[in-house]
DNA sequence: GCTCGATGTTGACAGCGACAACATAGGCAG
DNA sequence: CTGCCTATGTTGTCGCTGTCAACATCGAGC
């Protein structure tokens, strides 16, 4: 990264190295600090090193980078929910656990969760942001609907319960110091 | 419209009439077929028939725009929510009634309802827009949360569950035949 | 009848997404 | 080792956008 001789070990690839790792974590970066309304391409570009239409090589345009990125964070997603499950045995308080790491997990990264449910992505045109996120709320239906209509519904209900309350306390409706939020955060 | 000699009768005001209102009716078409990302400042004024510069006679910038359309948003938002409170004295079929309402509105209007709750806007530099807003909510929170923090408790809860149960929908999560979206709205 | 502010227009500029043409680098065939 | 071939990255360009500044016009009120 000092000189323009550098070390292979430092660019074991092709010229860049990794760059769709490098835009990915631009765009992740971004996405934190100011929501998706602020990422553009050439800005990615530019905080990677390279050249406005570098990004094209990788990602088939703005939206397909915003699939990426939101496949990513479902990816976490998932795995937290999925570890929260696993902690519990007992089937209440698991469904206790997934919701606290539901809402936790909005409520730590609350500009990606608005990009991952937000609906600037038509996930209909992104398979595999699709396949991520289906992988995610199997957690849901999987753990909380156990079976059978009373179950399926019991799991959507939750669901909505904890959807609604991040949606709320993303968008400041209700404060995160709300009596509810941190009965469910504390419980 | 025919000549450029058109009848008083159809220009009441100055050049255009009411522009103001032209341009808000443009928006709100765009953001109801398409979604608040296709609108444009041009566009609209494309649409009122005005040069791509006369909006900013109006509105400040795009995001004023937003503001001033999300905020007729929940205007007609609190309407019907009121609409269905004062037609239920009893107090249960009242929270169902406001319930339903609720969804409906977000149902019929995906797109507009996107943006009202979505993050594109900043609420807090928009007091005409939070005014509105909180005009809306003060019908859940004042109908629902009978008082004291059990009755807050139980407006949050129900404000969540069907805040979230919107955006499932409406981010195609859920189907709109889903069993429990068809007993809220059945009710 | 004239002035003056409100309203609308024209022109300009930088930033953006996207496409096309070009440059380079490095694996692989011989 | 040599030279080609494709993956990767660059440069140039286009139309579109939001926004600012300067100019034009309309109409109300003195």
């Amino acid at each position: 990264m000092s000189t323009s001789r550098g070390a292979a070990a430092d660019k074991p690839g092709y010229h860049h190295g990794d760059l769709r790792r490098a835009l990915l974590d631009a765009a992740a970066k971004i996405v934190a600090k100011h929501g998706a309304g602020a990422v553009t391409l050439r800005e990615v570009a530019r905080l990677a090193g390279v050249s406005h239409n570098a990004p094209y090589r990788h990602f088939d345009g703005l939206s397909a980078l915003f699939a990426a990125v939101a496949a990513e964070g479902f990816a976490k997603f998932g795995e937290r929910l999925d570890a929260a499950a696993q902690a519990e045995p007992n089937a209440k308080r698991r469904r206790n656990a997934i919701g606290r790491a539901y809402l936790r997990f909005a409520l730590d990264h609350p500009r990606l969760y608005l990009l991952m449910f937000g609906a600037d992505l038509d996930k209909t045109q992104h398979p595999e942001l699709r396949a991520a996120a289906d992988k995610s709320f199997a957690v849901l239906t999987g753990t909380l609907g156990r079976s059978g209509r009373a179950g399926h519904a019991d799991a959507i209900n939750a669901w909505a319960f904890v959807h609604g309350l991040a949606h709320l306390v993303i968008d400041k409706q209700i404060k995160p110091t709300d009596p509810v939020v941190l009965k469910l955060l504390a419980e």
